[in-house]
DNA sequence: TTCAATGCAAAGAATTTGCATACAT
DNA sequence: ATGTATGCAAATTCTTTGCATTGAA
């Protein structure tokens, strides 16, 4: 027994960093929220009251060192901060909607058809594991038919409570 | 001569809104940018010092109503703030690089392949005509062959002075 | 024991808002 | 004339940072 039994623990031992339990608890929120915005993690761990409590820095610092680790995941999900997910969730489309805010997830295999292609044409390797696309999901669709101002988006958030968290 | 010439002027006539120099400025602003954060287009107007200087509330609030008004579109271009470019300057992709912070252009017609694709399986309507991808250029990737503590984004910023700005 | 990590509080940066005034219509 | 838009400054919100203390190895 060495002592590293969890990937966590694995890559912070590997760099002579420390396994505490924020850390341990950062990691976990993410996961269980399946992503969220460093506001929406430190809501999450405060809301479950567990031991210890996580300072908003931590959260913060745990979020970015967890980054470098390639243990979670960035992305644009929200417009206001970023977004992170954890990579065991990677390989799929995030389809957030700027309409009532939902987020669904479609399979990665189309994007990656396209990541190939740009890789090809341009030498550019496309991110698309952990990919937010904007658009309008089907409901809010069928809702605005496309008149009004232009069709640009509009503003009317809270429509469908679906799933994800506006 | 009614007075509504410019598409600018139309859409705020229409509303019943104002054509005022500071809009004006604003809009030519981000066409002149290609693409911009509030904090760049302010900038650029102080530094082309032209008049009517415009406040950073003024950019702020013109932005939003361009954007409401179809006229320029919102990306995550930058991972802080979001970003502004013309809507007439769409139809093509985003490449934001990780590594050295460029930003380079693909055309759309990939990415429209995706986004019928997804249309068609979930109903999701993809905005992919004002679509931003982060990944590595080509030149960062031959930097990084993949040497390091995992594969991850590396923390470099500086690296290839190329097109765009970080 | 040793040095990294945390919490706290303060600093910073970015965006929003209230209100009197200026100006497009 | 009328009521919208602006500028200014204060208020908010989000994120980062310095430093003494705690705690993992």
């Amino acid at each position: 027994m060495t002592g590293a039994p969890t990937p966590l623990g694995e890559a912070l031992h590997a760099r002579g960093l420390r396994l505490t339990p924020q850390r341990q608890r950062v990691l976990e929120a993410v996961r269980a929220l399946g992503h969220g915005t460093p506001e929406e993690v430190l809501a999450h761990l405060r809301a479950a009251g567990g031991t210890p409590a996580v300072d908003a820095s931590t959260v913060y610092r745990a979020l970015a060192l967890l980054e470098e680790l390639g243990l979670v995941a960035r992305t644009g999900l929200d417009r206001r901060a970023d977004s992170f997910h954890p990579v065991e969730h990677g390989g799929h489309l995030h389809l957030v909607c700027d309409g009532c805010g939902s987020v669904a997830e479609a399979p990665a295999d189309a994007a990656g058809e396209l990541a190939a292609e740009l890789r090809r044409r341009t030498g550019f390797s496309a991110d698309v594991a952990h990919l937010a696309l904007r658009g309008r999901c089907a409901a809010c669709r069928r809702d605005e038919p496309g008149d009004g101002p232009g069709d640009g988006p509009r503003d009317d958030p809270e429509h469908h409570p679906r799933e994800g968290r506006p």
